[in-house]
DNA sequence: ATAGAGGTTTACGTAAACGTAAACTTAACG
DNA sequence: CGTTAAGTTTACGTTTACGTAAACCTCTAT
């Protein structure tokens, strides 16, 4: 069997996102699909990355920030120094990743109270209707 | 003691953002501070209300949804029918943050593979100077 | 042959979240 | 009493991430 490709609307379907965003992260450089004359062909590795972009919007981060994560990913750095710079720049995103940990599970805690809230004012009202 | 307050300048420093943005989120309705004549006095309530703010952004929310769960959180809905509309909205945000949660697992994942691709770098480095 | 459906480029429009600048008050300081 | 320092409103500018529309191919189906 041969490697499955995908058209922009099928991909489009696939994640749900307009052609227009695919085409927009194209020319952010942040997707490199094959040409067949005029038109774009996905592969798989392309599916991954529109993945990884939907995932890094998720998180809030900006294109620009998600290009940097790929670029990151993506690089072979030689020298020590650039090794360094690259563990730094790993070391950084993970303080930002537990500072988000640190957030969700606050919010997560508010939920629960205003959840917790509801439901103490729902079962007032069931008693009010029985008694 | 009387209770402290604080300028528009003051509370800008302390959590690292401009007067501007303070003033937008007050145009925006996410915050409510007192005014003595034209000036903004701030209170501890306005700086609670600035951090959950800020939180927000840094988990990718707009000012709207913010101020959306700002209303969710202050509300008091006294109808059945009401609960149950609050009850569903904190599921979904709670479905997101579950979302974001695997998201940043992730990440973390690839990050950690990243940072071991350096080290070892690193140390094949190392090796070749002592070598 | 023509009508759609889906692809393409180019270009202008838009919402969100401020930045920046002008023009004006008010309080404090030497 | 003049001048910084910090506050105010008003208004226009800017970036990001697309939406929307025009004008054009190209293939398939009727």
């Amino acid at each position: 069997m041969t490697e499955p490709t995908l058209s922009i609307g099928e991909l489009a379907r696939l994640f749900d996102v307009t052609p227009r965003s695919i085409r927009f992260y194209e020319e952010q450089a942040l997707l490199t699909p094959e040409r067949i004359g005029q038109t774009r062909v996905y592969h798989a590795k392309d599916k991954v990355r529109l993945k990884l972009i939907l995932r890094g919007k998720r998180l809030g981060f900006s294109l620009a920030e998600v290009k940097n994560l790929f670029e990151l990913y993506d690089s072979n750095p030689n020298s020590a120094a650039q090794l360094k710079v690259m563990l730094d720049l790993t070391e950084q995103k993970r303080i930002l990743l537990r500072q988000q940990l640190d957030d969700i599970e606050m919010l997560m805690t508010e939920l629960n109270d205003v959840e917790s809230r509801c439901q103490d004012e729902l079962n007032e009202l069931e008693r009010g209707k029985i008694a």
